[in-house]
DNA sequence: CGTTGGCACTCGATAGCATCGAGTGCCAAC
DNA sequence: GTTGGCACTCGATGCTATCGAGTGCCAACG
């Protein structure tokens, strides 16, 4: 598509306004690698680029800005990023000193990620039918309400309360829970729709109240987010770091939009190809993390168009290949 | 302490300024109620009312500016503040229509409150002791891996990983259970150290596991943040609103902080009351909830020193008060 | 013909300076 | 004790000059 003199310049120009936020001029490009041409020159071809739409002059006379455009081109040019040698170690040493509850290792992950890239990093969970459930139980709470727990092979515990419309005494819901764990135990928490009806018809009275209150919870993915404070830093508007933390705070925003990156095939999503206005300024780099061979859940950080994509494709790959191992081995 | 006609100066000084910001002249005060004076009047008691560290100015010939001495006075002087008519509908539906998990329920109580006063708003959960444990299992992940999980009166499912050290099979581990729950269940959670010990080997050696888990566990409340984003509109320095967001985001930190502020008695701490030093610029208003009589659990919001404090007060109070009947009731 | 040094030009940033006005402290008079 | 009057302060606003990084264009060069 480019050239190859226009591409090292656009690279140039790309790294250097990541670092410093400050358009880029002729002058700053002349001895980056693979440009060895005089300053005019390189004017010739960024008037060129700035035509094709890669870069863009916040006025007449001063430095370029790279595009939307532009910053995807440098990433798609971009060679598999490594990981500079502290940073992986950071990461191996986190893996193997973790451990505990799934809930607070993904916490954790954030924190980690968000360390490594300064910029807020978000896990999204295992999702429902990636494993197992290993138990079930129906606890009443009052005379009209229960609660339905199941615990799942990787040691998440999901939950949801039931209204009955009648009350329900103890030995009628431990007939609900051993019938409905004969037919769960062992199969994902999906199969709950698939647990067949009881001759009984108070045990299928709550049964029926089970499978509602599974079909109303089963979208909501549980998803963390850290680190939102670092990312701050990257904007100087007030109101861009408001409206970036309000979608943020959203949790199915966020779940929807990194699904709806990572089934684009994309692993960065760079302004408005995160389809969210409020992130015209940002970008989002996602990796999906597989545990067994399938692919389970997401990592990503999100931080400004101007970010460090090399360090960020790496170490958002890094962790996602590192948790799905270690969420793997169990 | 302020004779009343000081009192009316400060007071309409405070009451601009928060919703200014700006400094405040004595010609604006002129016409506040209690003031029926001159501005030069004025003058020589806003000079008196810095005098005594309740004003400051910005720079000579400029208007005042309440200090965090001048607001603790204003607070201290307000009568029971009560929530507008909206608001108090805003409240009751809320809670007229909200049900299903504890932790959801809490959370939009953040997002409520934050609603309500445009301010990041936190809710502490429940403490452990404050509810009964109703059901108790444990369950095998892997081979020297188990997870504890009880279910709690109020919805609320406590789990602890516990790492063995070696081989249990289930049949012992349903041993533990049934061990545990029959001490355990009727009584809080904390009673778990007091779980008497087995004569079997293996349900004691797991017992002891369990018995330090619950330690570890035992100190961290679950609180919840929501609205930061509001917040943040009210500061303008890009590193203030960073540093404020790290403290929400740690969890220990905002949970310590509310401690420690319900237990000096106070229901609102102010800049340097918070003995928070990135809090220096931010007041929070708290108010402890109760639970069948007993303090179980604080919400309080967070916002900048120039808060709305009257709203906030009767905001918090309410939410505060209906939580309590609503976590009552069951 | 692509490359290059040269050059006039643009325009934001910075600094200096006058002006404006909100607000103050002080004082004499009521 | 209160008040109107008044000189004064000082940030904010606006204007102008200057500076300099960077540009576009062009003629000359290999």
């Amino acid at each position: 598509m480019l050239d190859e003199r226009k591409t090292s310049i656009l690279r140039a120009v790309v790294e250097e306004y990541i670092q410093t936020a400050q358009p880029v001029g002729s002058g700053h490009v002349v001895d980056a690698p693979g440009v060895s041409v005089s300053s005019a020159t390189v004017r010739n071809e960024m008037a060129a680029l700035e035509n094709d739409g890669y870069l863009v002059q916040p006025h007449t006379s001063a430095g370029r800005i790279p595009t939307e455009k532009g910053y995807r081109y440098f990433v798609d040019a971009l060679q598999q990023p490594v990981l500079d040698r502290s940073s992986a170690q950071q990461v191996r040493a986190f893996f193997d000193r973790t451990h505990g509850e799934i809930e607070r290792m993904l916490a954790d992950t954030t924190r980690l990620l968000s360390g490594l890239t300064d910029y807020a990093a978000v896990v999204v969970a295992p999702g429902r039918d990636a494993t197992q459930v290993r138990s079930v139980q129906i606890v009443g709470l009052a005379p009209t309400t229960a609660l339905f727990v199941a615990v799942l092979a990787d040691g998440s515990v999901e939950k949801t309360t039931l209204d009955l419309v009648a009350e329900v005494d103890e030995s009628a819901l431990d007939a609900v829970t051993v019938h409905v764990a004969a037919n769960l135990v062992g199969h994902p928490l999906s199969a709950l729709g698939g647990v067949p009806a009881s001759p009984d018809p108070v045990v299928e009275s709550v049964l029926g109240r089970v499978r509602v209150a599974a079909v109303d919870d089963g979208a909501d993915e549980h998803v963390f987010v850290g680190g939102a404070a670092r990312m701050v830093a990257s904007f100087e508007a007030v109101e861009t770091i408001r409206s970036v933390l309000s979608i943020l705070e959203e949790q199915l925003v966020v779940v929807s939009l990194l699904r709806d990156v990572v089934d684009r095939g994309l692993n960065v999503a760079i302004g408005s190809e995160t389809g969210m206005q409020p992130l015209a300024e940002c970008a989002l780099v996602v990796a999906p993390y597989t545990v067994d061979g399938e692919q389970v859940g997401t990592v990503g950080v999100l931080g400004p168009t101007r970010m460090n994509y090399p360090q960020a494709l790496a170490a958002v790959a890094v962790v996602g290949q590192r948790l799905g191992h270690r969420l793997s081995e169990g």
